[in-house]
DNA sequence: AGAGTCGACGATAACGTTGTCAGGAAGGGA
DNA sequence: TCCCTTCCTGACAACGTTATCGTCGACTCT
């Protein structure tokens, strides 16, 4: 700016006031100015910037995602990403594999940066970590899974009333003995969906058989494994509810290894890739992944833009697809 | 750290020596300071910080991919996070959707942000405007496809090699009339893949019919149209080279569709999920993307350590994997 | 013509941090 | 005892930018 400046004849101010568009200058200094800063290809530097702007926000936002490179996480960064584009934000993404501590380095090094807001998906249980720094300000909004112990901006699907759906579809079709697949307890959208599935056999005075409830499924390869040891037992599963993409993933190879993709209805939790093509084609309970995210950087957004109202927690619908491999009855006859 | 430095009853600079571990500073004091910054939940300001330091670093990188919910892209994405949190950096990544213009609009974002160095998959074939950039000295890696008129290390894939390996395939099936599925010529990968299809076609004594090479091809839609089209044509393909994801997504779609899906060879460019699950399973040419971001952001890395060697332009291979679908004979049977 | 007004412009300080340097206490040697 | 060295510590300037405010010239009005 120093060189702009010297190029151009003028003081400093000057060029700061035609590099932010500030009115007062003159036409004829304004295009000097303008024609130095293309000479010397001179951009100014954000972070000075901001650190003299009072309060100055930094245009940042951070994203902690499970993996940037799951299909889900991708989604929701993508969608993210729009929003915040609209409004020339940048955005911080990483991986923390539902690990707690990850996410709070991932948290820590946002805050180094001082992103004016943060979206999680977060890995751990206990949020009080956060209160100081949501207090001073950092606005924080949870997606996909509620915070522990803090009061935040909350955006998930409906992960109990789509289990309760999923189960309810295949007691539909006469399904008693249903297998249950899902992911770590610990994280919550595994267990509102486990909720799901044993409200929806109450409902119907059927009793939750823990032999089939099969969790901790964290890749397709313990699926795979955990299928086949409910395939195993004396009087297995009819059909098999996966709760997580992972699981239907490996529900599918599975069955399919076993030659019984179309004796077992199979029901998955989340949308897969290619889940048309399959035959049967896969029925699951899809999520709107972009809409999860959309919302919840409109959200911080809203926040950023001064909205001080209390805390929202919004909760997006999901929608039973029904292609094939969860309409099987018991025995084998679609239906 | 103003407030650190007052309730710890020492200087600013005492401050900042604890905080960057520097020496000389009496564990009393030390301690003192320690508990202060804890009790005010302080964190230096990154971005302040590396504003003083001479020829400071943000421990920032850009990553500029086709489309961050892209499964290549993100897997890409996931191996740059990965090398690069091993040293403390922060990944700012955008899609620019081949767009030439928000290449630049999202470069020109990361250097307002003084990222140290910036990995490419470009969309645009002319970076003679990161000239000046480069020799300012910021880092350029691009990634899966090389810079247009300009130095700059390169990463990418075997894609002539592996077309050609892939053309050769069908052809030692039995296959003389391959159908070529692509995207956009501009795009150099696709433009490579056409050319290896071509070499291929060529070095077995085959020419090249220009009605069934189809490119400009960006979604699965446009692929089922595609194939829909070199069935109808008077002498269609017994085979389909699909040099990309989404053609290779379309043209499965498309021979289920028509029940040609154990008739007509398939055979794809880049791996696809569940490929293997799928009946007939898809074979492909796959290519390793976690290899490929590990090898750019390790070049990048080792730039930003100094090295000023010449640039590197790194080919990395690809693989074959038969799984059923492109060992399909013409006429229809498994060879 | 003189006083008052207004708009354009630059000097200076400050944002939060670190490099430089000087001051001061403690310890050792003569 | 005095001087010199060594170690610890803080005052000050500077990084690139912007907020504040004062200066200066031109213009208007009487």
């Amino acid at each position: 700016m120093h060189d702009v400046a010297a190029l151009a004849g003028v003081g400093l101010k000057t060029v700061s006031r035609v590099v932010n568009a500030e009115p007062g200058v003159s036409p004829a200094l304004e295009a000097r100015v303008k024609r130095a800063i293309e000479q010397l290809n001179y951009r100014r530097d954000a972070n000075a910037s901001m650190l003299r702007r009072l309060g100055g926000k930094t245009q940042t936002i951070g994203l902690v995602l499970e993996d940037v490179s799951n299909p889900f996480s991708s989604a929701l960064h993508r969608a993210v990403e729009d929003s915040a584009r609209a409004r020339g934000v940048l955005v911080f993404a990483g991986s923390c594999d539902e690990e707690p501590l990850r996410e709070r380095e991932l948290i820590g090094s946002f805050r180094d940066r001082r992103v004016d807001g943060i979206i999680v998906v977060p890995a751990s249980r206990d949020h009080t970590y956060l209160y100081e720094e949501q207090r001073a300000g950092t606005v924080l909004v949870f997606l996909d899974r509620p915070p522990g112990h803090l009061d935040a901006d909350t955006v998930a699907a409906d992960n109990v009333g789509g289990a309760t759906e999923a189960t309810e579809h295949l007691i539909a079709h006469g399904h008693r003995r249903i297998g249950f697949l899902g992911d770590l307890l610990s994280i919550s959208t595994a267990e509102q969906r486990l909720q799901g599935y044993t409200q929806a056999l109450a409902a119907a005075d059927l009793r939750r058989d823990e032999l089939l409830v099969r969790t901790g499924i964290r890749d397709p390869d313990a699926a795979v494994s955990a299928v086949h040891e409910l395939l195993s037992l004396p009087d297995p599963p009819t059909a098999l509810f996966t709760s997580q993409n992972l699981s239907t993933i490996g529900a599918i190879r599975a069955l399919r290894s076993a030659g019984l993709e179309r004796t077992i209805a199979l029901l998955g939790f989340d949308d897969v890739a290619l889940a048309d093509v399959l035959d049967p084609a896969i029925s699951v309970v899809a999520q709107d992944p972009q809409a999860l995210g959309r919302t919840a950087a409109e959200l911080l957004f809203r926040r950023l833009d001064g909205d001080a109202s209390p805390s929202v927690h919004q909760v997006l619908p999901v929608k039973l697809i029904a292609r094939g491999s969860g309409e099987i009855s018991p025995g084998g006859r679609a239906s």
